[in-house]
DNA sequence: CGATCCGTTGAGGTGCGTCAACGGGAGTGG
DNA sequence: CCACTCCCGTTGACGCACCTCAACGGATCG
């Protein structure tokens, strides 16, 4: 496996691959956060996802990527020729299986965010985002309550189908209620997590 | 192959399975159209995708189904069991990489979707909409030109997360501008292509 | 110390949702 | 064969959630 590995590390606004690029490397971040995402030709940008260590990136089936790829914070990740990947994959077979997962797994959460983005209102898709990313945090073993939240108003906002400007307003409507409360860097505490859960599902 | 396979018909609005049951069950579509669909608790819904004929339904990985599903038009499909489908996948895993290349796709039209969610106007996301209706008829071989469009408003409205009214008025300005017209059945003329693709994409 | 970027907040506008009324087609029963 | 009902689509009037435009303050950096 080792040989066929190679490691980077990328700056907070570097870009690692653009849509319609020949995907022919294969991704897994072990630190930092990194953001996909697609854009329309006027330039609206619609962010797909947000990753974090352990995520993989780039493993479609396809032969060019669909979605730019960019870090928001100092990233540190594994790069894998995928043709070396390839060799791998008929050597052991189970892997496919584990591929096939971890497709299923996106897919669900691509579901649940077309969720978000067609039928939520503005609070609770914010609600949605912070609960995500506090459950997420706590996957992958980190601290999920004074949760960090690496990423602009910008980027929210284009996760989440809002402007910055709305966003921004949630985040302060939901501290004057005691439900956030910012704290020293990236951190926010979630204050009320029941009430942010209910409102997250509309409720 | 044959023995572990049963064919079913639905009449339209018949529930085939819903969210939370569990998915010992996988389904290919042999004729109709069929929509998959998650609910708020409040009973906001948000259409996830529409299948036709050769789609298949219900193949995660997950042991349960995350969303429901349910018929539009008369459907037939033809049923394979969970565990039957399993032992053919040891005896051939070539079929996983057929899988895993179908769950792709599905994740690269999800995308697709979330940025006409997240970022397009609603006169962007039915041109899209016609459009990709349009472009999946001509991929099965059916007539791509006056296209089969089965749903209803209130559905299209829940797929592309808007309203009935909205639906229909945009629906009524693109053939007020003569890009669009109704055809007899359920069948729309796309007269002006070229316009309805750049409205798709924002140009 | 100016320049830049980000976040916040206010004022005002608008695209789309909501509410409502109406018409046509399909199914039903007298 | 004709009322009657129901459902769907359409259209108008109106309201509001969110967007746009704008100003400002704090942090970071050369």
């Amino acid at each position: 496996m080792a040989d066929i590995v190679s490691a980077r590390r990328l700056q907070p606004g570097e870009t690692l691959f653009v849509e319609g690029e020949p995907a022919d490397r294969l991704f897994n971040i072990t630190a930092g956060t990194m953001m996909v995402y697609r854009l329309l030709p006027d330039g609206r940008r619609q962010i797909t996802g947000f990753l974090f260590p352990g995520d993989f990136l780039g493993f479609g089936s396809e032969s060019v990527y669909h979605y730019s790829a960019e870090s928001i914070t100092v990233v540190d990740l594994c790069r894998f020729s995928r043709p070396e990947l390839q060799r791998l994959l008929e050597r052991f077979p189970a892997m496919e299986q584990r591929l096939f997962g971890m497709a299923s797994h996106e897919l669900a959460a691509a579901q649940d965010q077309m969720v978000l983005l067609g039928r939520k209102t503005a609070q609770e898709k914010v609600a949605s985002f912070l609960i995500m990313l506090s459950e997420r945090a706590a996957q992958r073993g980190q601290k999920s309550n004074p949760v960090s939240v690496p990423m602009s108003r910008s980027q929210i906002g284009d996760y989440l189908g809002l402007s910055i400007e709305t966003t921004s307003r949630v985040f302060s409507r939901l501290k004057q209620k005691k439900i956030i409360a910012r704290r020293p860097g990236d951190r926010i505490e979630i204050l009320d997590r029941d009430t942010l859960a209910a409102m997250a599902e509309g409720a």
